[in-house]
DNA sequence: CTACGGGAAGCAAGCGTTTTCATGCCGGCT
DNA sequence: AGCCGGCATGAAAACGCTTGCTTCCCGTAG
């Protein structure tokens, strides 16, 4: 129904051929005939099919992008940078989210996407080592964001850094029962970014010569709900913490809410910090650890792009830079001993 | 360079068109040769091309996605919205940003759409009038997401009624001086949410015979700072309001932010009311108008794919349902002649 | 005057599927 | 015994484009 190149080309009274390359913008077409061809396009409204288009030219036009999901603040901020970068090349983004194992062990495969994209950015997604290298070898050019890959170029964070830098800066405030509300450690995904956290609080808390407290580490979700479950367990101990290390913002949110329902001074008896530096945390004044969630994704863009332009490189691995961002939320300990003037929070 | 089709029927010596039907499950297939031909397609890791088997087929099994923006909540969540009945589907999600005038124009043109979507979603996007019919003209089945359309089905939420419930909410409290954070009115865009927002506040306004302030109506750009630069100016007038509408969350959360910076009491001070039911609101306590934002972008895919299916049918117009969440950021305006013993916060 | 070169345009061969139509085979029915 | 219908399979025609190769034409150099 829709007009096909050859309906263009007998309105312009020309081949398919010159059709091709007069819209295409390619050399050796007079500018008269070019003109011609471009005006039958327009009042066809002929746009060419991009299967079609795809099929004789052997590419697609488009990248791919696989998340675990859609909605957390993390994975929307890194499609964003994907996508900036992407469509400045003009270039599609076709959305996928594989939050399962058979989902992962499709993606590996490659399954639906053969003619669909021409190249993957595969982002926190708990990839085995086999399945990377299956990956790899599929001859789809990939890069994986916030893991290691043996054989993928990948883009990611010094979780295990991130993990430090917080705790120790809690650690100089003179906290010395340090809470860490993460991923379950029995976690399903095994995903390597918790993981790598702990290890930093772990490590902080081992050069300080402290022994940690399995007790203090609990599951967050990565959620406001599950950041709030969290402390309130935490804060119903009988030897409470008087600092959190949330693994994000938004759990660390639920944390503030919870002090804020107990009366909780924050940071006199509690202090509490995030990672990521969600958009809202400056309006909360949350101390936190700044990652640039979108230069995440326009990086692995980057990469994936001059992957898809020079063939298989050998494969980069880019950690960016993360940074404290010292704000309101982390202080020093109060003295147990003296009641604080500051127990009530307006706002409530 | 993959295998193909043919690769597939050779190895197990029958025709590509059995090969075709026996990896598609149709019928006509004896149950050893769909046997012989799912071995020899496996071990040669075979995966049909999309392109071809497009183009022969004649659909995509993809929707596209147009959003004006991907990072703010909102979108991420319709977008996941989408994405959770599309992928239900087996349909892939293709992302499109469209946020100038001449994306605009392609969009409506159908420019990039042909043989790479099979349905359109349109997400908060200022199109013409003129366009929406050059869109509903366009074949393609298109379904319009926040916007009322002619020839297209649409799925929006009555923003009207959205500022009128927060606004009344306020003038029950007692508020008479209620400023209101949104979108500039000269917006380049056009796009109706934040003026039908404006106008339910108008109208509800008008029914507590309170005349209209133009003083008190300013941008927020739909973001945090956004939020927290209108406050600042609102708060800076040499009469301030006593509560804030904000057109959404996130413009709320920079409103409290200046609220708190300033030592002012929420609600004691200033009422805040922000619209979206984000994530973190339940955190900040923040009464809101919820909007179902997830179920938004489930039915416009619903919508979409009963079109799909059958064909042009009547274009539905589907209105969502929202709501009061009388939280704690609203509460009666102090008397003025009293100070607030509660004008410091302890979070400070 | 012929040979040569290069730009403009056309022909036709793919690209890898799906799908229609034709073919062959077998068993059951009249 | 002769047909007929149904099932399994194959051949080949689309699908709509890109692209390598060829042809044509004309101007210039020898």
């Amino acid at each position: 129904m829709p007009a096909s190149i050859g309906d263009v080309a007998d309105r312009a009274g020309v081949s398919v051929a010159t059709v091709s390359r007069a819209l295409r913008g390619l050399p050796n077409v007079a500018p008269s005939t070019r003109e011609r061809v471009l005006e039958a396009a327009a009042t066809l409204g002929y746009v060419a099919d991009a299967r079609a288009a795809g099929l004789a030219s052997g590419h697609t036009r488009t990248v791919g992008v696989a998340v675990p999901l859609i909605g957390p603040w993390f994975f929307s901020q890194v499609l964003a940078g994907v996508e900036a970068v992407v469509t400045a090349r003009d270039l599609d983004v076709l959305l996928m989210t594989v939050d399962d194992a058979a989902g992962r062990e499709r993606l590996a495969a490659g399954a639906r996407l053969r003619g669909r994209v021409d190249g993957l950015i595969v982002v926190d997604i708990a990839l085995t080592e086999a399945q990377k290298a299956e990956l790899a070898a599929n001859d789809l050019p990939a890069v994986v964001v916030g893991a290691e890959a043996e054989a993928l170029p990948c883009v990611l964070v010094d979780n295990v850094e991130v993990g430090r830098t917080a705790t120790s800066h809690l650690l100089e405030l003179g906290h010395t029962r340090i809470a860490l509300i993460g991923h379950a450690r029995e976690d399903p995904l095994h995903f390597p970014v918790p993981e790598e956290r702990r290890r930093g609080y772990h490590e902080a808390l081992a050069c300080a010569g402290i022994a940690p407290d399995p007790a203090l580490e609990v599951d967050g979700n990565f959620s406001v709900a599950g950041g709030a479950e969290a402390a309130t367990a935490l804060l119903d101990r009988v030897d409470p913490p008087t600092a959190i290390l949330a693994m994000s913002d938004e759990m660390a949110f639920g944390c503030l809410r919870v002090a804020r329902q107990r009366g909780l001074a924050v940071p006199g008896d509690l202090s509490v910090i995030g990672v990521d530096d969600h958009d809202v945390s400056p309006a909360w004044d949350l101390t936190t650890v700044s990652q640039p969630v979108h230069r995440v994704g326009g990086q692995a863009a980057e990469l994936l792009l001059a992957v898809m332009d020079a063939g298989a490189t050998s494969p980069a691995r880019i950690a960016l830079p993360t940074s404290l961002r010292h704000r309101g939320t982390t202080g020093p300990p109060m003295v147990p001993t003296e009641p604080s003037p500051l127990g009530q929070d307006a706002l409530r």
